[in-house]
RNA sequence: GUCUCCUUAGUCUAGGGGCCUAGGACAUCGCCCUCUCACGGCGACAACACGGGUUCAAAUCCCGUAGGAGACGCCA
């Protein structure tokens, strides 16, 4: 039998970053077993989808490369489908017209929530369909099933049961018509041919519903499978504040794909010790009976530490057409020369691309500024000791080979009888601006003798006032 | 309130009666390396929510308690 799971995502506000987990591991599941990983829009609340939304969600897991399998399935073009099956279920007597108004109901509840009683709907239409208001449109309603148990054989929650006197007549179609999001979920599934349904545990409890609406319909039920949610670091749900909780943010912030997907992976899921999991061993390893049951936080360090691995991971070139679009300024082709010859070393400072940009632009600019620190090392002695490198430079006594040029400092440093990291610091403000950079020498060695020559008297210039 | 689920260090987790003096990873701290910042290497700190059972033996099984989360819409 094939396996066939989707990814459901409504696109009501932008994609979170738990959706992502749970598209992920449908997407693994699916690739694991040989089977389909559909996609499916839920954009039946047309008030609150938005097209940008829709989009986002594609170029999300375009990023991520969680391919699908077929065409998307655009939720809102199955209304018609899902009506049908509702006026089916109502000929069958599996569900009834109510005529409750919402203002009745509302103050049913209310009621029920002054005297701390539980609120279900009293059922007041499901056998008398006489003497309504022919004015009220209304709504049907499940017939659902007053005795007895309903059980999930959860993937991942295990065998859950629920009596079904906890559960009550749902709504399938509104006044309005239009399908409720119970009836469609059910209805698209069963004619996508769903084996598996594999989403957050928030929907754990609408599964029992959802399962009576499968047997009043005389469908078979598919397995389901229910991840725990993802938390901000302090427990609650995962929102902006907590830095960021849209997947586009984490796109923007800098992290690679792939540090995403192997967080994502390891938060609720696990294989032994193993942390930095290719994608070729997700999909052979991954399975359910190592899908934890606890919820989880969401940690920034630890996919901070993830990112910077697979930065280094990246080839050089690729990193560099990956970081481009982060650079706040242009870069033309001598400078994406440069930014390649120091990129092992930039590759090990960064954890973000963005900071890999920040970075790297002192192979596209001269320093616009230099940092406060950096005046510790502009006294006259800095200065003096500069001038004469430049001097040396500008005399090719000094080569602007890595290795050589080092040696050369060195020797220098020591005939002056002042440290080399005075020398090095030094020259290190005047040529980026700041006191923390790669090797001052690699630095020299790729931007070239001009250049060097031109930071190192513009900063001799700007603290000799 | 009702129902359902969860609980190993700050965080993600391993573990499924004896291999546990509880393992790994991130974070933190220290040392080494060192022209700065990083990388890397080495090391340290740090957890079985609590209370009862069952058993020769419990992080592991059972029952309570506490805490947390989710659901209870004509939202999805």
């Amino acid at each position: 039998m094939t396996i066939n799971v989707r990814f459901a995502p409504s696109p009501t506000g932008v994609l979170h970053i738990g959706s992502v987990r749970t598209a992920l591991f449908n997407w693994l599941y699916a690739r694991h077993n040989k089977g389909n990983f559909f996609l499916r829009i839920e954009d039946t609340d047309k008030l609150r989808s938005t097209d940008e939304n829709t989009r986002l969600i594609f170029k999300i897991l375009e990023w991520l490369k969680i391919d699908w399998d077929g065409k998307p399935v655009i939720q809102s073009s199955r209304i018609d489908r899902h009506k049908e099956v509702a006026i089916d279920l109502v000929n069958k007597g599996k569900a009834y017209y109510c005529y409750c108004t919402s203002e009745e109901l509302a103050s049913k509840k209310e009621q029920c929530l002054k005297e701390n009683k539980p609120y279900k709907y009293d059922g007041k239409c499901r056998n008398s369909n006489n003497n309504h208001d022919p004015n009220i449109k209304p709504v049907i309603r499940l017939k659902s099933e007053l005795e007895g148990s309903t059980t999930v054989n959860d993937m991942v929650q295990g065998e859950v049961t629920v009596s079904n006197s906890q559960l009550d007549d749902l709504v399938l179609i509104r006044s309005d018509g239009t399908p409720t999001y119970m009836l469609s979920v059910v209805v698209d599934d069963h004619d996508m041919n769903i084996t598996h349904v594999i989403r957050g545990d928030d929907h754990l409890t609408n599964t029992f519903r959802q399962i009576q609406i499968y047997k009043a319909c005389g469908w078979e039920v598919p397995k389901f499978g229910h991840i725990p949610l993802i938390y901000g670091p302090d427990g609650a749900k995962l929102s902006k504040r907590h830095g960021a909780a849209s997947a586009i943010d984490y796109m923007q912030l800098g992290y690679l794909p792939e540090a995403i997907a192997n967080y994502l992976l390891r938060l609720g899921w696990s294989h032994g010790n193993d942390e930095i999991i290719t994608r070729e061993d997700a999909i052979k390893w991954f399975d359910f009976d190592s899908v934890g049951k606890s919820p989880s936080r969401f940690d920034m360090a630890k996919l901070q530490n993830l990112n910077a691995h697979y930065i280094k991971e990246r080839n050089n070139e690729s990193l560099l057409a990956y970081t481009l679009p982060f650079f706040k300024c242009t870069v033309d082709e001598q400078s994406k020369r440069n930014i390649l010859k120091g990129m092992n070393s930039l590759k090990e400072r960064a954890k973000t691309v963005v900071e890999l940009a920040d970075n790297a632009l002192i192979y596209v600019n001269s320093p616009e500024t230099y940092e406060e620190k950096c005046s510790k090392y502009a006294t006259s002695m800095h200065l003096e000791l500069l001038q004469e490198i430049v001097d040396k430079l500008n005399t090719n006594e000094y080569s602007t080979n890595e290795e050589e040029l080092c040696n050369s400092i060195k020797e220098f440093s020591q005939s002056k009888g002042v440290k080399l990291v005075e020398i090095a610091q030094a020259m290190r403000g005047a040529l980026c601006g700041k006191l923390a950079s790669p090797s001052v020498f690699e630095i020299v060695s790729i931007i070239g003798k001009e250049e060097t020559i031109k930071r190192l008297k513009s900063f001799i210039k700007y603290y000799s006032k």
